[in-house]
RNA sequence: GGGGCCGUCGUUCAGCUAGGUUUAGGACGCCAGAUUGUCAAUCUGGAGGUCGCGGGUUCAAAUCCCGUCGGCCCCGCCA
């Protein structure tokens, strides 16, 4: 008995037809001479009826089915009896009256009820995940995830980009986040790592004349996981020869635009919107701003190097600075609010948390507001109105960009400034090129060290590297980095000056990027790419709150696969083999 | 490495902050019966947990204490 149609097709127009469906059974009602099924399959749900009046047998069979059965039924198509039909679904006004029922296979009581409004833990979902994956919602993510991979790939073929696969075992880079490693059996105590990302390879690719190279690549990170985060995840990885920043980012924008527009019928802007690091840095505290949320942080800095509060001053002296959120309506926040943003603000890594309500008359109401005048006060933030609450932080700029920044986020949740049906990218550019890792002391690459810098800032590299901004852009939606990419480097002096920096030394560098540098003075054509994070993108999509959903076999916080138990210990012969022994105390060897 | 929340029949949740009134309760699911128009079907009946695990306090622990395991969220980390 082969299925003549899908469970989510049959309309009106198929009535009277005689048809074959099978599936899953999704739910029964029992009337005693009537029973009803809805069948389930990847399509849709179909009702399908079994009369005790005309098909006594069957519907006789009908009494043994249960949730989940795999069953096979032919049956006529027929309209449903006036005032019956459901309006809930596709195939509402129709039904299978069925002459013919095979069941397939049984299944057993479920663990969890495969609602879409499930309320079961995830740990459970995801050791059942054979279950989890049959509920309407998860099918629908995996077939946004397969409809935006394919997107992707016919409108990269279509630019002329060849599809590359890039090794899974490669060497281990010990820079940036923790590696996979993978003992290799016939080279004892030597490891291949999995990789970070294609990175070197596809920089490689365009050294070897191929032009334009995309990969959805898998990447792997041993690294803390996140609700954003999971150890191997997806990545639409793109190389481009003799191009510069704006072509790749057009590129990608009319990528992303057709990815929004054929899957959810979204239209992004165009041109995305641009901003510097700076300007995101100062207006939003991050790099990876929300714009679905105006909350812009208020630079009060001129005004606290002249105000009497010595805190604001000292900071301002200091070569730190100040600044505010204008909290509307916070002027009706309660004492014991205050104090919990006070609390919060230190979590964050403020030494405190100044406030100043603007009360209805205008007046100020703080127990450092006789430290201002109010008019110079409301001249410096001439935004802020009656009815407001003020809080500032003065310190040095990374803290206060973070705490302000993480703060602005709290406050727009809390206060319901989020639109969830607004859609804002943007693009952040103009990374510096180094920070200064104050503890180590020594520069550290923003990006990675084979981003290139603005051609008018290689210079600096002799005199103020700070102050390099790179050829560097992140692609942000809704407040979370898409991905990003960059222009990278293709002069081999450029590219040493950087590792100098960097304070990689020359066998060190050639010990672990040798193979690129040698390619670099081989003919090395200019060339850039970017990544972006496909799990990402189709969580954002999908209006799914975790990345797990989207990925048909995520790992645990604890990056475990409750289905499957991996990682597990391996037999000492294993390990034997290939020359490992772990200092672990008690393995829980398996044999 | 650190902080927070959570763990009670298959599932979800109540009970815990006055330890005994709990033979641990409700709902969903499951099993049986009834039921010819439901789609969260309905009605009647039934089975099912010793409260994540270990230890302690106590005459008495789901309830208090300590430890431990597991899940989630966050910080660090993620060039």
């Amino acid at each position: 008995m082969k299925r003549s149609h899908h469970c989510g097709e049959l309309s009106l127009n198929h009535v009277g037809q005689t048809v074959i469906l099978s599936g899953w059974v999704a739910s029964r009602r029992d009337h005693g001479g009537v029973r009803f099924i809805d069948l389930r399959d990847r399509y849709g749900i179909t009702q399908i009826v079994f009369d005790s009046e005309h098909e006594p047998a069957v519907h006789q069979l009908a009494d043994r089915l249960r949730n989940e059965y795999v069953v096979a039924i032919t049956g006529k198509v027929t309209l449903r009896p006036e005032g019956s039909a459901n309006p809930h679904i596709p195939t509402g006004a129709i039904e299978i009256r069925s002459t013919s029922l095979v069941i397939l296979n049984e299944a057993k009581p479920l663990p969890f009820a495969l609602d879409d409004t499930i309320t079961t833990t995830e740990a459970l979902r995801l050791k059942h995940r054979y279950l989890d994956l049959r509920r309407p919602k998860m099918q629908e993510l995996l077939q946004l995830r397969s409809q935006v991979s394919h997107l992707v790939r016919q409108y990269l073929h279509n630019n002329q980009f060849l599809e590359v696969e890039t090794p899974i075992l490669t060497k281990s880079t010990p820079e940036g986040a923790r590696d996979y490693l993978v003992p290799s059996r016939v080279n004892p105590g030597e490891f291949f790592a999995l990789p970070q990302s294609p990175q070197l390879f596809k920089q490689i690719l365009m050294i070897g004349g191929t032009d334009r190279y995309y990969q959805i690549a898998r990447c792997f990170r041993d690294e803390d996981l996140r609700l954003d985060r999971q150890p191997e995840f997806t990545q639409i990885d793109l190389e481009m020869s003799f191009v510069d920043q704006d072509d790749i980012m057009q590129l990608i924008e009319h990528m992303v635009r057709l990815i929004f527009k054929e899957t959810k019928n979204i239209d992004l802007p165009s041109p995305l919107p641009r901003l510097s690091f700076e300007d995101a840095m100062g207006r939003y505290g991050t790099d990876k701003p929300d714009l679905r949320f105006d909350l812009q942080l208020q630079d009060l800095s001129q005004f606290a190097a002249t105000c009497d509060f010595k805190v604001f001053r000292s900071a301002v002296e200091k070569g730190g600075i100040v600044k505010a959120l204008i909290i509307p309506g916070g002027n009706a926040f309660t004492r014991n609010r205050i104090d919990n943003l006070i609390d919060t603000a230190k979590e964050f890594g403020a030494k405190g948390l100044a406030w100043v309500k603007i009360n209805e008359e205008g007046n100020l109401d703080s127990s450092i507001a006789k430290f201002f005048h109010p008019q110079t006060l409301r001249d410096a933030l001439p935004s802020a109105k009656p009815g407001d609450l003020l809080i500032f932080v003065a310190d040095q700029s990374p803290i206060v960009h973070q705490v302000l920044g993480r703060l602005r986020l709290l406050l727009g949740e809390e206060l319901g400034l989020i639109d969830r049906n607004r859609w804002e990218p943007l693009w952040v550019i103009d990374f510096p090129m180094f920070e200064f890792d104050d503890t180590a002391k020594r520069y550290i690459a923003l990006h990675h060290p084979f981003t290139a810098p603005h051609s008018e800032d290689i210079p600096l590299l002799e005199t103020d590297p700070l102050q390099i901004r790179t050829q560097a852009y992140d692609l942000v939606l809704n407040g979370f980095e898409l991905g990003g990419g960059s222009i990278r480097i293709h002069a081999p002096q450029v590219q040493s000056k950087v590792f100098d920096l960097l304070n990689i030394s020359k066998t060190e560098a050639r010990e672990k990027f040798g193979f690129l540098l040698d390619a670099l003075e081989s003919g090395a054509p200019p060339h850039g790419g970017i990544a972006l994070g496909l799990d990402r993108l189709v969580m954002l999509l999908g209006k799914t709150e975790s990345i797990r959903d989207v990925i048909p076999f995520p790992k645990t916080q604890r990056a475990q696969c409750l289905m499957t138990e991996a990682p597990s210990p391996v037999t000492s012969e294993q390990l034997q083999e290939l020359s490992i022994r772990t200092t672990v105390k008690k393995p829980t060897n398996p044999l």
